[in-house]
DNA sequence: AGAAATAGAATGACATATCATTCCGTAATA
DNA sequence: TATTACGGAATGATATGTCATTCTATTTCT
């Protein structure tokens, strides 16, 4: 096949960005070596650094490409749509499904988000949880326009705890092979409590 | 003071594992070094290895002290005491209040848990969430047995969830300064979702 | 009691290992 | 042929864990 440099270059890039989420979900990022990342595609690690400045700056890269992947698909349902509770139910398993879902198809992804981030950069973790946030926020907040969602709810904090279920579900639904029970469970789980509470 | 030499050694002991478990706090544990841990204390490294085995000896018994004075805290209420909705209710407001003190009152061991745990062994950290995911599984159990709550819940996944919020609560109150008022803005929206739901 | 002996605790220089990064001779490409 | 890419040996920084030696407190002896 031809290709041009910069396409070759632009191909190989990403060869060693796909080589490195792989080896660092698995191996753990301390236990990375720019030689594994290297070896697992079969070139010199001298070669590494004439795509990537230093070890920081692939496992940046890395993590903020598995961030997109997943803020893409975490932030899929335009939040002022919902116009009764009921939409708005529909609405929230739409949306949790698509990130178990996405759990479940990018196992790798999620691994390096829940066990790596915090050792690359712990505040960029933050920091899309606080993105995620914000955006679960004016779902809610359009909720509470239209008065579908109680007037009085603290949209800052109540968005926050809920991050906190869907990414504890992502966290769950993975461990070792994808458990697709498992996630309906969370997701009819998590949904019945958003709504309705725990009370009979 | 007097002091038999077997006082002195677990004293010493002790004081490492402080050492070690704030500047594992501070500076993350793959950054911090033996000699680290010991010139905080003014001691020669060579000496640490007298008081344990390796690196990660001293980082699984920080880890695991950590656990264990939280889990006492979490783990204070009797999970068969509520017997009505209001109770429970009551039982969670001290329940969630009490982790949310703690996460004010000692930043750093809340600290290593959500940033240092998983680098220091992420098994342990799942353990912990599972752990404390069944005892608060006892309380719904009581509630569903009782018949204050729901008789469909899904009291496994919905302790999951719960535990979640709990986690992600510690996680936010202690930003550089503990924030109290934060904190009762969490404990108010937690309970109120997980009893009310978010309709109105 | 005071001096000498012993045990075990503390020390830090050092041997060893592990990488991240650089360097330079060779190969591919334009 | 000139330029760019590649590979892996070389380098240096850093950290771990060991060990011969020094220090200290307690016990034994006179």
């Amino acid at each position: 096949m031809k290709m041009t440099a910069t396409q070759r270059r632009k191909v190989r890039r990403e060869a060693i960005l796909d080589a490195a989420e792989q080896v660092i979900a698995e191996r753990g990022f301390h236990n990375t070596g720019i030689a594994d990342i290297a070896s697992h595609l079969g070139m010199g690690h001298g070669t590494f650094y004439r795509y990537f400045k230093n070890k920081a700056d692939i496992a940046n890269h890395v993590l903020e490409r598995v961030i997109t992947r997943i803020g893409e698909t975490a932030q899929a349902e335009d939040p002022t749509a919902a116009n009764s509770l009921e939409e708005y139910r529909q609405q929230s398993y739409r949306l949790v499904r698509r990130m178990l879902d996405l759990a479940e198809q990018h196992p790798q992804a999620l691994a390096l988000l829940h066990l790596q981030a915090t050792a690359i950069d712990p505040r960029r973790m933050a920091q899309m949880m606080d993105t995620y946030a914000l955006y679960i926020r004016a779902l809610l907040q359009n909720g509470v326009d239209k008065q579908f969602l109680r007037g009085d709810l603290d949209v800052v904090v109540t968005a926050q705890l809920i991050v906190a279920m869907i990414f504890e579900g992502t966290r769950r639904v993975f461990p070792e092979k994808a458990d697709r029970e498992l996630a309906e469970r969370w997701l009819q789980a998590g949904i019945t409590m958003m709504f309705d509470g725990v009370g009979r």
